[in-house]
DNA sequence: CTGAAAGCGCTTACAG
DNA sequence: CTGAAAGCGCTTACAG
């Protein structure tokens, strides 16, 4: 069907190898011959297949990157790092989308060993269950194995040994550090609207939470606590229910910026003022965030860089497994202020405004 | 190095070719023989070599995507229908972000070619030069002698008569739709900041602002029109200079919604309210758009929807190129509104608020 | 139901 | 500087 160097060599006059010598350019090739055959490249519009050359070198240029749903910021950002940081372009990145679907997830990277795959990322969180955690230590060995290798960017490893290299952010530190912001501002009452449950994202920020809690001094308070799904659309829901429950909260926690966005907009379609009445906070810092308004304040993570540093420990001369775990920094804007003395109120309209 | 099918036939005592008849499930084995594979893959761990395979079938299951930029939300929304309408899973997508530069475009097909890529998509508007539509209609004729295709996604023919499928928006409509709207509203002095400047897409759309401009009577005025990059912080930096300028102006166009959001920022930092002193508006209707505040009229564009076809027509039937036109709408939320009797003024304070 | 053999499109020692 | 030959890892007629 398509041209092939043999075609090539035939209208050349040479043999297939003298050909494949030229392409490579790393052989003495007599310079009329190499004239040759560079007309018949062009007059065949001859492109070699990568298939056949794949075959002899054991190794594809491509580099898999797994994750929930490249049209959310987050996983977007982390790609731009990967993508940039394999910038010579001599490399294919495969994207695939799991929708946060472990299934998915295995068979992506079965797909991408069938492709002898340079390096698999996974980026984000996994569920925190013993057999996913098993399952995904046993492809990171297969992966080794083919001489490839596993890179986690935004979670732990699976199970301590697995053959993984590690870049991801500090979840329940950044949980702690928004309480501490919030408590810092008098608020005692604390929502809590997070990820989805039983992965480790999720969990860890959480548990942040909770420790920030408790070192405060303060309870937990189920009322005050739900799950979600990350999503903006999540977030809004969340916090509608929230509000109607009646409940007594000062301050709302997004799982992350994406959901606290959905936070705020609900809060204003209830008539809430924020951050007058409530104080709303998130974790990422996505670009948008500072243009809400209020400008959100959250937790910067450096999603960008993370992904810049996956693609280079997918490509690190091997050795032991490495966990980088890239700083956090909270970013005060205008959506979390000092509490109010009393509960907030529907209707209320004092709002800050500036930037 | 890896798990060859080889060992796999060694270790179950049995040929490669009952191994390959086992593994492709579409022939009779007997019952214990299978069994005796099964194992023998299970043990070793087996993973095809999908290059080994291609390399029979001329053909790789893999399709490429080629845009601008990931992570600006017009690209994450068509990639996100690119993907799933390949929804089985059985096509693995791989990325190409370009910025923007032809080049890259170009080494990104050559290596799609190489992999023969059942398909490629461009995304994106693309160089309006005689010389680039040349090379892009031979690369298109180059996609198709290997049986692979070319589809272009916001974007028309490069050449009349260039073997490629498209699906696209009216971009010059969505321009005069703008203006439309903002001359119903009484707007007369209508500023535009537009896209990067020699791009299929920003072209169109000024096109339209100027039929519009045109339809109703009224000049275009060189100082209220600049060119910009696409971004919400060229959008800013384009305001700024307009606001600086000291133009007068009652409504800003961006040349999509990010800029407009930019657009909206900085009028914000500098004093002026939308719509009382401003109107703005954008095109695509990203999601965010209607989080701003105020939230943001623009055109939506069904960008899922065209990735989605994008990608069937990937893989239609052979038969004439097909160039599908996907319908836009108007979508009038709080950022435009009637135009007031005298110029914009700095520290003017009235807003509108609600959604 | 199973196997031996040819071949997909390249590259790379090996010879000359 | 150039070519003939073997081989990468699979699949698929062809025989039995």
């Amino acid at each position: 069907m398509a041209v092939t160097l043999a075609a090539v060599a035939q209208r050349a006059g040479v043999s297939p190898a003298t050909v494949s010598r030229v392409l490579n350019g790393d052989y003495p090739v007599a310079v009329e011959t190499r004239k040759r055959v560079e007309r018949a490249v062009r007059e065949l519009d001859y492109v070699v297949n990568a298939h056949a050359r794949a075959l002899l070198h054991a190794t594809s240029g491509i580099v898999g990157a797994i994750l929930n749903d490249l049209s959310d910021p987050f996983f977007a950002l982390v790609f731009r790092g990967i993508q940039n940081a394999s910038g010579d372009m001599s490399r294919l990145v495969v994207t695939c989308n799991t929708n946060g679907n472990p299934d998915r997830e295995f068979t992506y990277i079965e797909m991408l060993r069938r492709q002898r795959a340079d390096a698999v990322i996974i980026v984000g969180a996994g569920p925190e269950d013993a057999g996913y955690r098993r399952q995904l230590a046993a492809q990171a060995r297969g992966l080794r194995a083919q001489n490839s290798r596993l890179v986690l960017c935004g979670r732990p490893k699976p199970i301590r040994d697995a053959p993984a290299n590690v870049v991801t952010f500090d979840n329940v530190g950044t949980g702690r550090t928004l309480v501490e912001h919030l408590v810092g501002l008098g608020h005692r009452r604390i929502a809590y609207l997070g990820g989805p449950v039983g992965r480790t994202t999720s969990n860890d920020r959480y548990r942040g939470f909770v420790e920030g809690l408790d070192a405060a001094g303060l309870p937990v308070d189920e009322q005050l606590v739900a799950d979600g799904d990350f999503t903006r659309d999540g977030g809004y829901a969340a916090a509608t229910r929230l509000i109607e429950s009646g409940a007594d909260f000062t301050a709302i926690i997004g799982g992350n910026d994406q959901m606290a966005i959905g936070v705020l907009v609900a809060l204003r379609d209830a008539g809430l003022s924020v951050p007058g009445d409530v104080s709303v906070v998130g974790f990422g810092d996505i670009p948008i965030a500072a243009d809400m308004i209020p400008a959100l304040t959250t937790v910067h993570l450096p999603l960008e860089e993370a992904g810049r540093q996956a693609l280079s420990l997918a490509f690190a001369p091997q050795g032991p497994t490495k966990t980088v775990t890239l700083p956090h920094t909270l970013v005060v804007r205008d959506s979390s202020g000092p509490v109010r003395k009393q509960s907030p109120r529907r209707g209320s309209a004092r709002t800050r405004k500036h930037r």
